[in-house]
DNA sequence: TCTGGGGTCCTAGGACCC
DNA sequence: TCTGGGGTCCTAGGACCC
């Protein structure tokens, strides 16, 4: 059906949860509600940093990234929960199925932050409307506080959720960039981290409207073809649709874990890379998705960290056929020294049906008769392997 | 008393092929 | 005594984000 009238741009919000972790543990413990609360691991472990804290810690100074010890002598009453990961996981679900019902085009772009094409839901009320029934919403039916930034681009929203927090809705409309966006020093711009800026730094650009009035070609020098487009973004210009299929092809799926202490014994290594793998495998058992490339990332005792990876001949999904290849890397590449930090990711993951296609024994059948034979496929996968069941096709094609 | 764990995207160099 | 150029794949690393 054609539009009624022409469209002058979109409608996008941003929905980002307020120290989400935090809001979450408060949700299901009310008496931590009135307390300054941290979520940070466990320091005998190595890992007392602070993953998010609340509102009323972060007054007493206490930040993201800070070490625990550090957090706790600025803030001595301050109540430390170990991360639940699984629970963070199931209340983002329950957030994004609420919100899916104001507008199907929702891409969810962390476990706490999403963005939503409501151009066409002027029938639900103004943008504004819609904010407050949603922020309302999710606060009286999960106690999670978020802010939403109202935009012509997700861009934009993105700037205008970061401006009140908590419980903050702001609109930033494309003719404000000039007086909101660019006294704003340049590293506040999403997609500006810390070498970018100092790189911006040395060619005199320090806010956002100094970004915005740069000369393209210097840009282009400095940081390449990503230049151009922060300067863009910088003058409120941005063309990335909201996808909702975005965050559903995922690419890869990693586990790793800094050791209690260093170490250098390779059983301890082999046994921490098989307890990686299994979990890495189990999590691809549940996307259903298969994997074409192995990586194994190696931090040594003094925080050098190095990624070594392997293109696998055939798609893999079986946790023996995965751990030989990380073993593989392991023992090839590790240098002897003492290891901080290990890590097993699937990269290049795809759809094990579409893994299944892409053998192309069929490709002269319809796709109705190929069904049965792509189910009987997965069965013998299922029970003999990847490599196996491959290779027996292989040889077949050839006769 | 140091510095987590989960991702995405981009770039650059070497191998290899034509 | 000279030694192309384009394209693709693989690998490693860097930057950024939450």
């Amino acid at each position: 059906m054609k539009e009624m009238y022409p469209k002058n741009g979109r409608v996008i919000l941003h929905i980002d949860c307020n120290a989400f972790f935090a809001s979450v543990e408060a949700a299901y413990c009310p008496s931590l509600r009135d307390k300054p609360l941290a979520v940070a691991g466990n320091p005998k472990e190595r890992r007392g940093i602070i993953l998010t804290c609340n509102y009323l810690a972060r007054e007493k100074g206490v930040y993201t990234t800070m070490s625990l010890w550090e957090a706790k002598k600025k803030c001595p009453d301050l109540v430390v929960r170990p991360p639940n990961f699984d629970l963070y996981r199931e209340m983002s679900a329950k957030i994004f199925d609420f919100l899916s019902n104001f507008s199907p085009l929702l891409e969810p772009a962390s476990i706490d932050e999403g963005y939503m094409d409501i151009t066409d839901c002027y029938e639900m009320g103004t943008p504004l409307e819609i904010a407050n029934r949603i922020q309302k919403g999710l606060l009286d039916t999960y106690q999670i506080p978020v802010s939403i930034g109202i935009a012509p681009n997700k861009f934009l929203a993105k700037m205008a959720s970061n401006m009140r927090k908590p419980l903050g809705i702001t609109v930033l409309r494309k003719r404000d960039v000039p007086n909101i966006l660019w006294p704003l020093p340049v590293q506040k711009m999403h997609g500006v981290g810390e070498k970018t800026a100092r790189k911006l730094h040395e060619i005199g650009i320090y806010t956002i409207g100094d970004l915005a009035k740069a000369q393209e070609g210097l840009l282009k020098n400095t940081l390449g073809i990503n230049g151009v487009y922060l300067r863009e973004r910088a003058n409120g210009v941005d063309h990335h649709p909201v996808d909702p299929n975005a965050a559903a092809e995922i690419k890869s799926i990693g586990n790793s874990t800094t050791l209690p202490h260093n170490v250098i014994d390779e059983q301890t290594l082999v046994e921490t890379l098989e307890k990686l793998t299994r979990s890495v495998c189990e999590r691809m058992k549940q996307k259903s998705v298969v994997t074409k490339n192995i990586q194994i990332t190696i931090r040594y005792s003094d925080f050098h960290t190095v990624t070594r990876s392997k293109k696998l001949e055939n798609p893999a999904i079986h946790m023996k056929d995965i751990f030989h290849h990380v073993v593989q890397l392991f023992k090839k590449h590790w240098t002897g020294d003492p290891v901080r930090l290990l890590g097993v990711t699937a990269l290049d993951v795809v759809d094990r049906k579409h893994a299944v296609k892409q053998l192309d024994l069929f490709s002269y059948e319809e796709d109705a008769k190929r069904e049965p034979l792509f189910q009987a496929i997965e069965q013998l996968v299922e029970k003999y392997g990847d490599t196996v069941i491959q290779r027996g096709f292989e040889w077949r094609k050839k006769r």
